[in-house]
DNA sequence: CCGACGTACTGTATCGATACAGAAGGAACT
DNA sequence: AGTTCCTTCTGTATCGATACAGTACGTCGG
């Protein structure tokens, strides 16, 4: 029916590896067969090498699967989300590797079937709640694999691209401590996984996604070393990492008597929402209250926001290369990037009075 | 070395069909002898049927292509395409089928090994521009397509989601001269493929770009028909479909002695950036010039902007639900989507003097 | 003239599964 | 008892290519 290698081989009585060759190896013929070949494939509609038939002889097939949760738009919509796969995508384009987005619905079992039938070299998480089920299963895959959250999740086979999120918290938390601030919120994503953007209690046990958890912890390191007791601080989980979401989770820490004086978030895009929710009520940020994000999304600097600048697009990139050329120094698979704080218009002095 | 079916078959000592069934069809074999052998795979590390031999045999590979042209990151840039690309992952989602992002490559030869290395069950067209020179290979790879622009660009075969781009650009144009605007600018992406963001000449035939064409060519059917001969319009090249392009753009309409009192634009995200243009300059929109996109994309109702809505989204997965559902009847398979006019504060009638 | 070597091509085994026809055994019905 | 049918499993052919060893045929140095 439709054309192989050997309906091409028959047409000009040559032998199906000859065809082949003309295709993989051009050195291996003479470049007037080779040039009769391509010439009655054309003639016969042959496409080339069936892809699917030459990776289960050759073990490859040119593509890394990226797991996203069922969420998929998220992938899209988040700004450091696009940054990271954009790096990844040019890595991977540089050695002509396709990206397979895979997403994994809500169903396990659908889960489990989208990982197990997913035709790929590699596999790159990021942005994966670690609890998830199908995890495992990845694993189990045998291929490489390259982990941007928490460098314990896999153990040490897997490549790890990353940064240190306590650290980086810290930082911040140190800064808005270090301008006098002592009545506190954080506003986070994935606290708790209930879907509702509400304040939470301080127990931290309830961090399962390691990104928010190791985020929250570096602000509360940072708060106990300057006398602020953790208790003090008002916590509020944001349903998702969405800037509406921040602008909801800012009302928890604003509409109350005992207003916080700085909000520290988990993430830019919860950041802008703060600012959104601040303009609304005739609050200036750096004046009236601080706001710090994290990431150092495009849009942050036009929004004057203090945050922590990470390189989202070498992060993917490099999960690329370690993937596609892994280094032979085990050492040399485990990256840990660095970062910088960078201050600008959002947090300013602690203004309010003290309080007793 | 690895574990396959036979090895579990050999441990067990069944045959390799039997553990085959055991994952695909479960009926054919006892619960008993099922569970052994998914327990024996367990224990060997068996992760299950190989993806790619599964493929080579059964014909599907459950992943859709999408084309991307070289600068990948457009794909998760533009607001557009986002939406496209969300629709079209969830129509793939519901059918455990997977999206395989496809980089082409500025080298020729490099996109078409992109291309006939995928392993795909269907390939899915946008925003490639019509005149790539790999496309043919994409039909001659004989797997269903899914196109968004020129209908006619693969013949009959193909399927089409799309919208009457010339028509409703159409809509735009009158809307505009019924406001009684005579001194128009259009701002339009890849009316040449030059990289460059400048005025150019009037001269249509240059307007490879299917979309940005007929989109142009609606722009001119309507204001021919309102008496605006077309050599009066003043035609700027957006290098490319990005806000700071429509403001670098809107300077050639905005910097002159006979400026544009509208500037009709071929997408929202250049719109947006006229707009900028207009605030830089202390002009008002809508009623010191009237502007207007394309597209209806989330950030245009903020913006007040006056615009064609499509439904994005809804094309996206209409795209995927023709590749892995097709219709019976052709005619099914080539869909014309509606679309509507969207007034809102940026357009307004021409207050300027009416020149000679 | 002979062995060594290079070039151009061939032939078979193999990658890891699924499809499908068929066999063995027992239950059910006439 | 004979036939049919169902359930449960088996065996072989096949999907469409690549890997690799091998063959045929010069050509060339000694």
């Amino acid at each position: 029916m439709k054309a192989t290698l050997q309906t091409i081989a028959d047409e000009l009585g040559v032998s199906r590896s000859t065809v082949s060759n003309a295709y993989s190896r051009p050195d291996q013929l003479s470049p007037e067969l080779r040039a009769r070949i391509l010439s009655a494939a054309q003639r016969l509609g042959y496409a080339g090498p069936n892809p699917t038939a030459r990776s289960l002889r050759s073990g490859k097939v040119n593509a890394i699967g990226v797991l996203l949760t069922d969420n998929l738009s998220m992938a899209f919509t988040d700004p450091y989300a696009v940054a990271y796969l954009r790096g990844l995508a040019e890595a991977a384009s540089a050695r002509e590797t396709s990206l397979l987005l895979l997403n994994l619905p809500k169903d396990e079992a659908a889960g489990r079937r989208v990982i197990s039938n997913a035709a790929v070299d590699a596999f790159c998480l990021y942005c994966v709640p670690d609890w998830h089920s199908a995890l495992e299963l990845v694993r189990s895959r045998g291929v490489p694999i390259v982990i941007g959250e928490d460098p314990q999740a896999f153990g040490p086979d897997a490549s790890y691209v990353g940064i240190d999120e306590r650290a980086a918290a810290r930082r911040l938390g140190e800064h808005v401590a270090n301008l006098g601030h002592r009545d506190i919120a954080v506003v986070a994503h994935w606290i708790v996984d209930d879907g509702v953007t509400s304040q939470v209690h301080a127990d931290l046990a309830d961090l399962r996604y390691y990104v928010t958890g190791e985020r929250v912890r570096g602000f509360r390191d940072a708060l106990l070393a300057a006398g602020v007791p953790w208790e003090r601080v008002v916590l509020i989980n944001a349903a998702a990492n969405q800037r509406e979401e921040g602008t909801e989770a800012a009302a928890h820490a604003l509409d109350r008597l005992d207003r916080a004086t700085a909000i520290l978030c988990t993430s830019d895009v919860l950041a802008l929402g703060v600012l959104d929710a601040l303009r609304v009520r005739g609050l200036q940020a750096g004046r009236d209250v601080s706001v710090t994000g994290f990431d150092d999304i495009p849009e942050a600097e036009a929004a004057g926001l203090t945050t922590i600048r990470q390189p989202s697009v070498e992060r993917g990139r490099l999960a690329g290369e370690l993937l596609l050329d892994p280094p032979e120094d085990p050492a040399l698979r485990r990256l840990t990037l660095p970062v910088s704080l960078v201050v600008r218009s959002t947090t300013g002095p602690n203004t309010a009075k003290e309080k007793s």
